[in-house]
DNA sequence: AATACGTCCAACCGCCTCGCG
DNA sequence: GCGCGAGGCGGTTGGACGTAT
C-alpha cells in the first residue's frame, strides 16, 4: 500500500493541540481533495504535522457526521453490552454507535462508564452480603455478567483496580469465568455446568475474556474439526436462539440486522 | 486566593496487518 | 519470500479544566 507520492522529507513534525488554522488547512484540503495517501496529506494541505496525526485529527475530530456532546442514556448501554460482547474493540463499537469515534467511546468508557459498571456490581454485591438473600444472587450474576468476566488473573478484572471498587474474592471464585452478558441468568449456568470458560492471554494482544472472544477462539479451534459448529459452543439449542435474539436487539436497534455467523467475522 | 487533587479528553506511541515492489 | 511503508487499532500520556481543601 504505497503512496506515489511518499513523504520522504524528514520534516519536523509539530505535535501537541491542534490550532484553529490548521483544522482549517487540513479541513480545506480534505473536502477539496479527498484524502488519499495520509503521508501526503501534510504536504499538499502546508501542515507541519506527520499523516497519521492528520488522520487522526480527520476522523476523531473534523470528520463529518460527528456527534459531539453528552453520550445518552440508549448508546451507553449500547457500549455496556458491546463491551460485554466484544471486550475493548472500539473500533468494532463505532461502528454501531454512528456519529462517535472508537476513541470517544473508549475514553467514555475509561471515565465514567467502567466506573458505573463497577459501581452497579457492587451495589449488588452489598445486597447479598446484606440480606443474605440467595435470590438476589440471580440479578447479581446478571449484572456482573452483563458486562464483566470473573476470572481474577485476566485483564477485564484489572479494570476494577484502578477504581476503588473491588470484588469479594469470594464472589470471584463462585464465578464462571465468563457469562453470556446478560441472557445468561444463574438458572442457566447452573444449568450448563460446561460453560465456564478458560482464561488467559492470547496471541499476544490484550486479549479480554469475553464471550465473543471465546466464540473466536473456539472458532478457531474449530477450524481443524470440521464436525463442531458455532452452535455446538452454545451448549444447546435454546442457549444459541437466546444469544441470538440478544444479538437482535443491539443490532436491530441500530439499523444492523446480523446473525451469530456474521458477528462472528465481523 | 492559593494549592492540591481528580477527571476528562485529545493526541501520541507502539504494535500489528496488509499490500506493493 | 522479503522488506518496507501505509493504515488501523488499542493502550497510554499529558495538559486543561473543575472541584475540594
Amino acid at each position: 500500500m504505497r503512496c506515489n507520492t511518499l513523504e520522504k522529507t524528514k520534516l519536523k513534525h509539530k505535535k501537541g493541540l491542534w490550532s484553529p488554522d490548521e483544522d482549517q488547512k487540513l479541513r480545506d484540503y480534505i473536502v477539496n481533495y479527498g484524502h488519499g495517501c495520509w503521508s501526503a496529506v501534510p504536504i499538499n494541505a502546508g501542515l507541519e504535522r506527520n499523516g497519521k496525526s492528520c488522520r487522526l485529527r480527520w476522523i476523531n475530530y473534523l470528520r463529518p457526521g460527528l456527534k459531539r456532546g453528552a453520550f445518552s442514556m440508549q448508546e451507553e448501554e449500547t457500549i455496556i453490552t458491546l463491551h460485554g460482547l466484544l471486550g475493548n474493540k472500539w473500533s468494532l463499537m463505532s461502528q454501531h454507535l454512528p456519529g462517535r469515534t472508537d476513541n470517544e467511546i473508549k475514553n467514555h468508557w475509561h471515565s465514567y462508564l467502567k466506573k458505573r459498571v463497577a459501581k452497579s456490581g457492587n451495589l449488588e454485591v452489598q445486597n447479598i452480603t446484606n440480606t443474605g438473600n440467595t435470590e438476589s444472587s440471580s440479578s447479581y450474576m446478571n449484572s456482573m455478567s452483563r458486562n464483566l468476566s470473573f476470572d481474577s488473573s485476566d485483564s477485564a478484572n484489572r479494570s476494577y483496580a484502578d477504581t476503588d471498587q473491588q470484588i469479594p474474592q469470594t464472589q470471584i471464585n463462585k464465578l464462571p469465568k465468563i457469562l453470556f452478558a446478560d441472557w445468561l441468568s444463574l438458572e442457566e449456568f447452573h444449568g450448563h455446568n460446561g460453560l465456564a470458560f478458560n482464561g488467559g492471554v492470547s496471541n499476544g494482544s490484550n486479549y479480554q475474556d469475553t464471550p465473543m472472544n471465546e466464540l473466536l477462539s473456539n472458532e478457531a479451534s474449530t477450524d481443524n474439526n470440521e464436525n463442531d459448529n458455532h452452535q455446538s459452543n452454545y451448549q444447546n439449542e435454546d442457549m444459541f436462539h437466546s444469544t441470538q435474539m440478544k444479538i437482535d436487539q443491539i443490532f436491530n436497534f441500530n439499523g444492523g440486522d446480523i446473525n451469530i455467523e456474521d458477528f462472528l467475522y465481523m
